[in-house]
DNA sequence: TTGTAAGCGTTATCAA
DNA sequence: TTGATAACGCTTACAA
């Protein structure tokens, strides 16, 4: 409405009759002016209504303090709630997030990691599996991965081993006569597919009779429904008597499988016990409460961006140590009992 | 891995025998080089392996292209969707988004405005209900909002009003003996509150009895639960024997009662009709999928972004229009019949 | 079609 | 404690 020109170190420089340094001081190092001076520049600031402009200082000082994301989605709970998760370290850390949603296509994502560079973005954070860790890690910036394949780069993940493990425990103290894995066809590298070993191992360990499903469940709602209906026929004709132990790979996936259920038989049938993976709302708002492995988003969150802010604080020293290795960290899941699970 | 000083126009030019400024032309507008020169630029970039810097050119042009959004949350699905679409627009309008979550504390919001502003972005987009539109509007910046109170900014909104009309119309065609409409308490200038006329104006027009529940819902899944629970207590009480047509605010509030519905009857009874708002994915999820006033948000996306860039690329012009009237677009809602109604 | 030179708004370096 | 001056990497008149 008002001025149009932005006000600048040099009007401030002019106004008070210091320089632009000095001003610049005032910012960096305030300690380094006397109390009236620093209190002349404030009174000059206020007076010209001045605007901070952190393109200049970029410019010169090299330093974004932006972080470059790359999800895959946000049309599923666990990217939205992680994005949400990390876009609340702002507070602790300071650093901005450039975001895209790349949708697991690699050439996208790769444009859109080139764009992120141009910008001097200080680190990134890929939640997304598409792009092999051994490239992101040749960008020379540094990355943090979230739940995917980790090699040659830093990463937080979930200990799915020990969510395999608890889930199988849990289904086994509630005396089912088969456990029933179903999951996906997930990659070894895959930090994912650790659920799959975990609950064989217990099983195996403690002779429980089990079944692994890996089979894809589709990509949509529809095909999801459509697939895991099958799969309850299956299991009904395979299984007619027997108390079934179902561990399925996600919330979501668990919920169609409840929602079957009950449309079938009006209730949770007690010929089943469900324990879904994620804690994602759905889980929460489901027809009747599911148990589920929970992972903990928001630690999750702060454990990436402090190992990222560890890296990009690391290379902003004077003389850098040499990059280490990367870190992984694993962050244990929490099961929580509700109303499908005895 | 290899060099640690940047490629810069300036070694371009070195190497090619180019002054900086043929360099920069050779981006911005190749065609006034000779091919021959283009080819010998495009060599020498690939040879040095130059990567562009944009920090550069936005100091010197002004010109950053980043566009600032405001979002209260990420853990509601309305808004997580609406971002994840209006990220999709970077392929139509190349535009980058910083993004903030906000929280609706109006201090913290301010402040992100502020940063963003340091950054010297282009536009907002703000979904967030929580700084009045004349402040959003003094910040001289354009600033599209969505779904909120807009009366000193352009926006985008669903037709909330057709949006209250139609679920009033559908609940009329079935037959309903009493018309419900439950909402939380929102204020007239919010767009959202045409819902409520919309319904109000159809019932008052065909003369049918309806009654308005505007209370608050709680913020909690938990606090949802437990009053519209004791909403069902009453209205069984109220009316035991009549055909209860509702319509509530939106989604998850229409998940939360028809599992309550489930529970109790182990199947959504005839006595009920009920209809949601915003088609989320929880609707098509929930243990009967429900029908709902859908809202479109792809374009309401698309829309808003369509605006901005329309302001933004005027501002960038020689001689910019005055600042015209803020623009209001309306997007109608669309009526999804599934199976909770006729 | 190409080049010169002056910025853009900061920070960094060196001197005072 | 303060200042002059030179970057930072690019764009944009204006000239040639």
């Amino acid at each position: 409405m008002k001025s149009k020109k932005k006000v600048t170190f040099a009007d401030i420089a002019a106004y008070t009759g210091f320089s632009k340094t000095t001003v610049s001081r005032y910012f960096n190092d305030p300690d380094s002016l006397t109390l009236e001076n620093q209190q002349k520049i404030a009174d000059a600031l206020t007076a010209l209504d001045y605007k901070e402009n952190k393109v200049g200082r970029i410019l010169a000082s090299g330093r974004t303090e932006f972080v470059g994301i790359i999800i895959p989605n946000l049309y599923m709970h666990y990217y939205s709630e992680m994005l949400n998760q990390i876009l609340a370290t702002y507070e602790t850390y300071g650093y901005k997030f450039l975001v895209f949603a790349g949708n697991e296509k690699a050439d996208v994502e790769r444009k859109y990691i080139e764009e992120l560079l141009a910008y001097n973005i200080e680190g990134m954070i890929i939640l997304s599996p598409t792009i092999p860790s051994s490239e992101l890690a040749s960008y020379n910036v540094p990355v943090v991965g979230i739940e995917r394949e980790d090699q040659y780069i830093s990463s937080v993940n979930t200990d799915n081993y020990m969510g395999g493990v608890q889930a199988a425990g849990l289904l086994q103290k509630s005396d089912c006569d088969i456990l029933i894995h179903v999951n996906g066809k997930i990659p070894d590298t895959s930090p994912a597919s650790g659920r799959i070993r975990g609950f064989v191992d217990i099983c195996e360990e403690y002779h429980l009779p089990y079944e692994l499903i890996l089979t894809d469940l589709g990509n949509t709602f529809e095909e999801n429904r459509e697939r895991i209906s099958n799969l309850v026929d299956l299991l009904e004709e395979k299984y007619p008597d027997k108390k079934k132990g179902i561990f399925i790979a996600n919330d979501t996936h668990a919920n169609v499988l409840l929602n079957l259920l009950f449309q079938k038989y009006g209730r949770f049938p007690d010929s089943y016990q469900l324990i879904g993976f994620d804690n994602s709302p759905i889980s929460r708002e489901a027809v009747i409460p599911t148990s589920t492995v929970g992972q903990q988003i928001p630690v999750i969150a702060n454990e990436a961006m402090k190992i990222l802010s560890g890296q990009m604080e690391e290379r902003k020293k004077r003389r850098p140590a040499p990059p280490k290795e990367p870190v992984h960290k694993i962050i244990p899941p929490i099961l929580i009992r509700r109303e499908t699970t005895a």
